[in-house]
DNA sequence: CACCAGGCAAGTA
DNA sequence: TACTTGCATGGT
């Protein structure tokens, strides 16, 4: 088959996977990419603005993250140091579209303090950190799990980890590529160890991904126009129309 | 009206 | 360890 786009620049010729499971992957991939087209993630601008969007994104509409992110820029606060000085019930307020606001609020306080404390507010030096590290320090954070940790390394520090999502779960587990109680980290492992580690590739299959899940692959699912509905194998939709 | 959304931590036994 | 529950607004 084909790759319909060279995920990255350095690379001049297209990947061909040597397992079953990576090529079921790029398969995959390859279909999400030919239906919905590049998607060049993450949905915010700066570094900053994707470590506040992976906690507000928590469990919650994007949408809604941008009404947040959208007061929180009129408000002046998109800066370490406006979100290290505001008090906690006012970032509250401000951050109130996204839903569960009040430990939120917590949430990002407890990030932006932690760059203060380890890395004297300089988030360039966190970012700059071993992978290993950074993840390891990110995950010390209340309220920053494996989700938030790796969507922060892959779309701010532009590391190549794949960030695992309940649309990844769902959709892999539907198409008996994974078990129902599959972990984070077994479905990371499925693609970190069958694709190359390349930052540029893992990001937009992960954005394939969430569009995916927000078009198709709901709690009730849509197959009949799924860009995978051909892709199987399909053995456990039982729960499918 | 009921249901759902790009998690995570705390509580319970 | 293995479940269960709380957190909450806004769209469909």
């Amino acid at each position: 088959m084909k790759r319909s786009l060279h995920i990255s620049n350095l690379e001049s010729e297209p990947f061909t996977p040597h397992t079953l499971s990576g090529q079921r992957l790029m398969e995959m991939f390859d279909l999400l990419l030919a239906h919905f087209g590049p998607q060049n993630w993450w949905p915010a601008k700066t570094e900053l603005e994707v470590m506040i969007g992976a906690i507000l994104t928590q469990n919650t509409n994007w949408t809604n993250v941008e009404k947040a992110i959208s007061n929180l820029k009129k408000m002046g606060l998109v800066s370490l140091d406006s979100l290290v000085s505001i008090p906690i019930e006012d970032l509250a307020k401000v951050i109130r579209p996204a839903g569960y606001y009040n430990i939120k609020a917590k949430r990002l306080k407890n990030l932006v303090d932690f760059i203060f404390d380890r890395y004297d507010g300089d988030l360039e030096g966190l970012l700059q950190e071993e992978t290993d590290l950074l993840r390891e320090g990110l995950l010390s954070v209340n309220g920053v799990g494996p989700e938030t940790a790796d969507s922060i390394i892959l779309y701010a520090a532009k590391r190549p980890l794949f960030v695992v999502d309940t649309y990844t779960h769902r959709i892999l587990s539907r198409h008996a590529m994974v078990g129902e109680d599959a972990t984070y980290y077994d479905l990371q492992g499925l693609f970190m160890d069958h694709l190359p580690e390349d930052a540029p590739l893992f990001n937009e299959f992960h954005a394939l991904i969430v569009l995916t899940g927000k078009n198709f692959c709901r709690k009730k699912p849509l197959c009949e126009d799924c860009p995978l509905n051909q892709w199987g194998p399909q053995d456990n939709m039982n729960d499918m129309i």
